[in-house]
Order: C-alpha cells, then sequence, then structure tokens
DNA sequence: TGCCAGGCCGGGT
DNA sequence: ACCCGGCATGGC
C-alpha cells in the first residue's frame, strides 16, 4: 500500500474531515485563493468580512471598484497593494472574457469552469498574481476539478518523511500525487486540507521533528536545514 | 521580540 | 537555469 494512503488515513483519524473550502461562494474561494498567498488564513477571514460587509464581493463591482479602494478593504490580508491589482487581473479575465454583463456570478462562473481542466489552468496562469497553488486551489475548490494542490507545507511533510528530494519543485510534488492516489476530487480535497491543517498545527519552519504530530510514524527524517 | 503565515513576480547573475 | 529581495498585516 502506498505510504501516501496510509498518511492520509492517519491526517483523516486525526483531524477528521475539514469539508474545505471555507466560503459561501465560488466567488469567495476565488478571492481567498489570492488572498491567502503566503498568509494566515485568519488574516485573510477579516479582508473577506470587510468585502462582505460592504456588498463588495459581486464580480461586477469587483470590477469597477477602484483599485486603491479594494487594496484598502483587504488590508488585513497584508500585501494589500499587490492583491488587490492581482483579484482585478483575475476578475478581469472572468469578467471580461466571458463577456456576460447581464447574467450573475453563479451563471458567469458555471461557463468560465464549463471547459476543459487543462486549458482552464493555462487561462488562470496567464493572470498576473495567479501562480500554481493560486490556481490549483481555484480549480479543485472553486471549480470541482480533479487537481492536486501543492503548498509549502505538502513539500515539507513530503521532504521530512523523505519521500521526495528537497530539490523537487511544484510539478513534480503534484505528479508524485497524481500518479499514487486515484482520481478522486473528493479524495484531493480533503487530502489537502488535511496536510494544512497539520502543516498549522505540526509542521511550522521551526519544528522539524514533529514529536507530537501524527504522522510521527512514517519515518520522519531529521531536517538540517529546516524547510 | 523576531519569526512565521495555505505565493508570486521581477531583476540579477 | 537558478537565486534573491520585495511585498505587509497580525498572532504568538
Amino acid at each position: 500500500m502506498s505510504p501516501l494512503r496510509e498518511i492520509y488515513t492517519a491526517l483523516y483519524d486525526h483531524f477528521g474531515p475539514q469539508n474545505w473550502w471555507p466560503a459561501d461562494s465560488v466567488l469567495e474561494v476565488m478571492v481567498g485563493a489570492v488572498l491567502t498567498q503566503n498568509t494566515n488564513w485568519r488574516n485573510v477571514s477579516r479582508a473577506i468580512d470587510n468585502l462582505k460587509q460592504d456588498h463588495l464581493l459581486s464580480l461586477n463591482t469587483l470590477h469597477h471598484i477602484p483599485v486603491e479602494l479594494l487594496a484598502e478593504k483587504i488590508r488585513p490580508s497584508g500585501y494589500y497593494n499587490l492583491k488587490a491589482a492581482r483579484l482585478k487581473n483575475l476578475v478581469r479575465l472572468l469578467y471580461e472574457e466571458e463577456q456576460n454583463s447581464g447574467e450573475s456570478d453563479s451563471e458567469i462562473l458555471n461557463v468560465f469552469f464549463a471547459d476543459d481542466t487543462a486549458r482552464l489552468r493555462d487561462k488562470l496562469l496567464s493572470v498576473k498574481g495567479v501562480g500554481p497553488e493560486t490556481a490549483d486551489s481555484i480549480l479543485l475548490y472553486g471549480g470541482g476539478k480533479p487537481v492536486f494542490v501543492i503548498d509549502a507545507y505538502t513539500y515539507r511533510v513530503l521532504v521530512r518523511h523523505g519521500l521526495i528530494g528537497e530539490e523537487a519543485d511544484y510539478g513534480e510534488m503534484q505528479e508524485f500525487f497524481l500518479d499514487r492516489l486515484d482520481e478522486d476530487v473528493r479524495l484531493y480535497n480533503e487530502y489537502h486540507a488535511l496536510l494544512v491543517c497539520l502543516g498549522k498545527e505540526f509542521c511550522k519552519k521551526r519544528n522539524p521533528l514533529c514529536e507530537q504530530c501524527p504522522l510521527r510514524e512514517f519515518e520522519p527524517i531529521y531536517v538540517e536545514d529546516p524547510v
């Protein structure tokens, strides 16, 4: 049995189902995916609350709001000038390319996601400020596509348990999972969420030994230069 | 108090 | 092809 399967079971038994993404709409998933870049979710949550309170969480509004004002609203999420521009870039892809000014957000987004996954990924990656993790999060958690999301925690877990080399890049890690797991959106969803859950509690940069971690039985190796 | 957080881009070598 | 600094708030 693949260690990936056993690791999943251990995480699931320890943390239980995560039912990601924490959002009320597909658009909120996409906005959250940008705002959470290298940022604690607590701060992202505040920024999204600001947008909701001011009724700014719609494609039309986000498209027309001045970028400076948007930046002010998402301030708690950090890198706010950068992220405001990135959100505008992403919304422009959805709002203008789909040319559906008369339709609702959900209709526009349904049309957007009704496309080949690989082509969707390319479209998302063409947006300045959307990299592989943000694109894949949007595909999996927003569009329900069978894509495995890799992040810094995933990298740490794989390296610290000797499953992959330190030089592994995003694509190699993604391939590592896809080669060893059945194609299953539900599984991909829970697996990444569980890895993040694990990371927040047990796999931060400074505690490479993870002695209390639910994965301590899976041949953890000491990493001299903590990744 | 410094380090860290669910990255990504652009410039330099 | 790498490597690195910049981006920025809030929690512990």
